[in-house]
DNA sequence: TGCGCGTATGTCGATATTGACATAAACTAC
DNA sequence: GTAGTTTATGTCAATATCGACATACGCGCA
């Protein structure tokens, strides 16, 4: 028998499950947060790596310098789209970008500076 | 000198590289429409790799089952970012993420049926 | 000092993307 | 058959994201 308490929860607004929901969400969520910053790294590294500026590379991809400082600062109103275009357009290899998805990459600012 | 003919055409609205550009663009999108597809492919087969419906999938990552079947479907309307996370709340393992990157992927169908 | 260059930050109107919903289609199993 | 499950497609109001612009900051150099 599950029921009792069950549906005592069910009834206050609760599921079985919401938490591990709760849970999971953090973790897709830490996830997602630790991919953007790899990529990010790896966009500025590429961006350094071909000499470009960050207008330069605004004028690659069709957008502008702010946009980018935005993308390289991890403004949260920059999608992983952008990150991605910024990346492919900054000249990175396919390999490059595969690699930038590892999440166990090390700090940027050391690699950087 | 590269002054005088270039003047010219700078005149006329044209750039140095403008033809270069164009192409690098269309090469950029073209990568990122193959990324975004093997994405796809990635999603659909985590999910039913992991026997979950489009409702499960779209609950675990508090979406839509609509936006799920758009994801899978390609549809023009979904985001990079979306797709990224459909695969994590797939329960896609780091490295299956990452191997999803590679462009040079299968047919995605083929795969899957 | 001031000038040029690259970068950072804030704002804003226009556009893209979202979840939700309705509904149809495809496919099983009875 | 039809009832149940899964997936596909269209629509829409709310929100997220965009490029563009202004502007400030840091830094090297004359």
């Amino acid at each position: 028998m599950k029921t009792n308490k069950l549906m005592r929860l069910e009834a206050a607004g609760w599921t079985i499950g919401s938490t591990e929901d709760f849970l999971q969400l953090n973790n897709d969520e830490a996830q997602m947060v630790a991919l953007k910053f790899s990529l990010v790294c790896a966009v500025k590294k590429s961006r350094i790596k071909h000499k470009l500026s960050q207008i330069d590379l605004a004028q690659r991809m069709k957008s502008s310098q702010s946009r980018i400082a935005k993308i390289e600062a991890g403004d949260a109103s920059v999608s992983l789209d952008l990150i991605v275009r910024a990346l492919i357009a900054s000249g990175a290899s396919t390999r490059d970008i595969q690699s930038a998805f590892k999440t166990n990459e090390r700090a940027c600012d050391v690699a950087l500076k």
